[in-house]
DNA sequence: CGTCGCGATGTTTTT
DNA sequence: CATCGCGACG
């Protein structure tokens, strides 16, 4: 009891005692909301509520795992249920399933999934896409969704063009995920929410069971969510969000900020904490934060401070073009590594979008630093993965039609797109699922009698996997490898170009299934599997643990905390996107989203510029970000770059003014900030290569720096660490000791043998034979549990 | 029916 | 630049 309240501040405190009835909980960047909230639960739980009353609703995966571990820690095993609010709807919806129409073994569509059956409802409702494209209508539709608004009520209200259009696909749509015994991401929330709305007994009874509800992240729900945290909190209202206006980033999404500013009007009795000093962040990186979230309207003001040492001035940092910004990122983290005993773990390098990444893993390769990316799909995206999956879907779920659809000709097995889109029409005249459309296909006319036999085949072909079924995953991702041949299609479709062989990529799914088997040998159903599945993505696939540096999007990047960060491409048109500049509401959230990523920083942080970036093929000049005007500029440390001497940058030096700037030259403020930060360059101690070199005349320093950071770390990381990126360089890597043939030792498994070894880089997989079971292993993150017996 | 290659096309953020 | 979709050919 005493460990729940060491060492919590006045506030904290305050946040954690409290038990029944609602509470607010604003807790700025840094605050230690995360200790309060797994603090607060521990205190529940020692207060004998049953760990069962209590769900805590994440909005990502990764806050929950955290949330998990922390409270492990403080009450160990206690069945708290922590996930995202996604999870806990479809877990529910599995019991509910019935009372909306679909059975207990509905699938959920992801993005891809859906996105499919959305224009197969456009088709089927008849509509043009000349005037708004597939995406932007199942944007539409699920915004809609998030509003709680029905195709009805929809068409009631339509009022522009777009919704116009969408409201005659909804319903349509809608009505085929139905008959495919489906539901995309918004369903699982809208379901939900209208069963508790439209079924008394239904919310009364989870009302009672969630007795205590958490929610985290409140200022990015939506409608929706919103609605469910408010059924769930009547009979017992007792509910804790904790939040901040300013870390709002997903209003694109339907998230409303009303939800967080409004709650005390919507619990009046509300106990409200405002967890305002912040424990990460230095007092520099704090102004910078502080300075430019004041430009926002939408917000409560709140102060921010913190007992921390000043430390080192944030440095805005410019650059050529993004290779350079990429490469000289990598150079200064490898000095860092090596000079300052600081890990890649330590290190974080965030941006607005996905694509920016390409230049940074180049860079990071070439030095041979470990990197890892935290980004969605990927592994899932893959064909061979896709496939196998699809067949999973399908086996559980046989109205799954757009699995039926992507594996009824994997392998190719006569059935064209002709026999296909048959069936569709034939099972949308007829409102089945294109399965049984399939096994009716005597009966469809204009299907060529070799045709009708190619589905029969298939038909059968499926009824024989579906017998294993219920065998554990293993088996049966085994058995459905085996007889549909599986292999021997890779092999003869294969692309001979990736760097991975899909094979591999199937033995890895088929570790995961067996991890899975483990994990859960109760309910280590497919169902549960292929929900979670859906649910994950591999956002948090594999990142805890692996000292490796950190690539993600500002908004993945929400929640977490690194001694160093870069913020690339902070750059106009980028961060504020383009696309989200049509409003002052959109502008402030993109502010809001460079808040987010600034508040990261423990210690030091860049945001960087460039002046021309290769964008869809071809290199523009760039303007910096209107933002960067609105720091504190006088006591940020400003680095140039240190133009290249050739002619191409000659040439494109040319094309640019002398005046090359910050927007805004008029100000002249901005003027005399600048000035006297070409002085400040010089003094900056952040990085003494960096800084005097660009402060000089000389003519390649920067180049120079970075070979020789280059090498040096190579080494270094040699002796000390075993990681992914490493095993790129090209020649002798630790992880080659890695053969067929092998002895190896494994801390569950034992003594074994490798049989295969297959894939490359980080992708590298080697099949250990064991005394009694066979097991893959990615040998970039499981070199240190397979020691090797001489 | 299947495959290959071309042209056109469009690029934010995530459960 | 990269993927996607479509059309022509085998």
């Amino acid at each position: 009891m005493e460990a729940i309240f060491e060492g919590l501040t006045d506030a904290q405190t305050k946040a954690v005692r409290h038990i029944d009835g609602p509470m607010l909980i604003l807790a700025g960047p840094g605050s230690g909301k995360t200790r309060v909230v797994t603090h607060r639960i521990a205190n529940m739980l020692a207060h004998g509520i049953p760990a069962w009353q209590i769900a805590a609703l994440t909005f990502t995966n990764k806050a929950a795992d955290e949330m998990r571990t922390r409270v492990d820690a403080l009450a160990p095993n206690q069945p708290v249920w922590m996930g995202t609010f996604h999870r806990f709807c479809a877990q529910h919806l599995r019991r509910l399933a019935p009372m909306v129409g679909l059975s207990e073994n509905y699938s959920i569509y992801d993005t891809s999934d859906s996105k499919q059956a959305m224009k197969r409802a456009i088709e089927a409702a008849g509509v043009s896409t000349s005037h708004a494209s597939p995406d932007q209508i199942a944007a539409t539709i699920s915004h809609a969704k998030n509003r709680l608004t029905s195709p009805e009520m929809m068409e009631g209200q339509a009022l522009r063009p777009r919704e116009a259009i969408a409201a005659r696909v909804y319903p349509v749509y809608q009505q085929q995920l139905l008959t495919a015994n489906a539901v995309d991401f918004d369903d699982l929330l809208l379901h939900i929410a209208r069963l508790l709305r439209e079924n008394p007994e239904v919310r009364a009874e989870l009302d009672t069971r969630h007795k205590y509800i958490l929610v985290d992240e409140y200022q990015d729900t939506n409608l929706a969510q919103y609605a469910i945290v408010r059924a769930l909190s009547i009979d017992c209202p007792n509910l804790a969000v904790t939040g901040d206006p300013d870390q709002s980033i997903y209003g694109w999404r339907g998230a409303d900020l009303n939800n967080i500013l409004d709650f005390e009007k919507d619990y009046p009795s509300v106990t409200t904490v405002r967890l305002e000093k912040n424990y990460r962040s230095t007092p520099n990186i704090l102004r910078v934060a502080d300075q430019l979230i004041r430009h926002n309207t939408q917000r409560k003001q709140k102060d921010l401070f913190t007992d921390n040492p000043e430390g080192d001035a944030v440095v805005l940092r410019f650059y050529d073009d993004g290779y350079q910004e990429a490469d000289e990122i990598a150079s200064e983290i490898a000095a860092a590594i090596m000079g300052q005993s600081m890990r890649p773990s330590d290190f974080a390098v965030f941006y607005r979008m996905n694509a920016m990444t390409r230049s940074l893993e180049h860079a990071l390769r070439s030095h041979s630093l470990p990197y890892q990316i935290v980004n969605g799909l990927e592994f899932y995206q893959r064909r061979e993965i896709k496939d196998l999956l699809a067949y999973l879907h399908l086996i559980n779920n046989p109205s799954h039609d757009v699995a039926l659809t992507r594996v009824i000709n994997v392998p190719t097995r006569g059935i064209g797109a002709k026999t296909i889109s048959r069936l569709r029409v034939f099972a949308d005249f007829h409102g089945i699922p294109m399965l049984a459309a399939a096994r009716r296909a005597n009966e469809i006319e204009g299907l060529a009698k070799r045709s009708a036999s190619m589905v029969a085949k298939f038909v059968r072909l499926y009824d024989h996997l579906q017998i294993k079924a219920t065998a554990p995953l293993e088996d049966l991702l085994r058995y459905l490898v085996e007889e549909t041949a599986y292999e021997a299609h890779l092999e003869k479709t294969a692309v001979e170009q990736q760097d991975t062989s899909p094979m591999a990529n199937v033995d890895e799914l088929i570790t995961a299934a067996v991890e899975f088997d483990r994990q859960h040998p109760e309910d280590g159903s497919l169902d549960a599997f292929l929900e979670q599945v859906a649910l994950v993505a591999d956002t948090d696939a594999f990142e805890n643990e692996n000292d490796r540096i950190t690539l993600m999007t500002l908004h993945a990047a929400k929640g977490l905390e690194f001694p160093r960060v870069f913020i690339i491409g902070v750059e106009d048109d980028m961060l504020p996107h383009s696309r989200s500049k049509s409003s002052q509401l959109e502008v402030e959230e993109e502010r809001r989203l460079l808040f987010v990523g600034i508040t990261r920083a423990k210690e030091q942080l860049q945001l960087s510029c460039c002046k021309r970036r290769a964008m869809r093929g071809d290199v523009r000049p760039v303007i910096p970000s209107p933002f960067l005007n609105e720091l504190p500029l006088t006591e940020m440390s400003r680095v140039e770059s240190s133009p290249k001497q050739d002619w191409f940058d000659e040439e494109m030096d040319q094309s640019y003014p002398d005046s090359w700037d910050l927007p805004d030259e008029s100000d002249p403020q901005v003027r005399e900030t600048t000035d006297q930060n070409a002085e400040l360059d010089q003094d900056s101690d952040y990085d003494q290569d960096a800084g005097n070199q660009d402060a000089g005349n000389e003519q390649t320093p920067t180049v120079e720096s970075a070979s020789t950071a280059k090498t040096g770390t190579g080494s270094s990381l040699q002796s000390g660490l075993q990681t992914a990126a490493e095993m790129m360089a090209k020649k002798s890597t630790p992880l080659s000791v890695y053969r067929e043939g092998t002895q190896v030792r494994h801390v569950d498994y034992g003594d074994g043998t490798i049989v295969t070894v297959s894939g490359r880089g980080p992708k590298r997989i080697a099949r250990v034979k064991f005394a009694e079971e066979e097991h893959s292993f990615r040998l970039a993150f499981a070199a240190d549990d397979l020691e090797v017996v001489e």
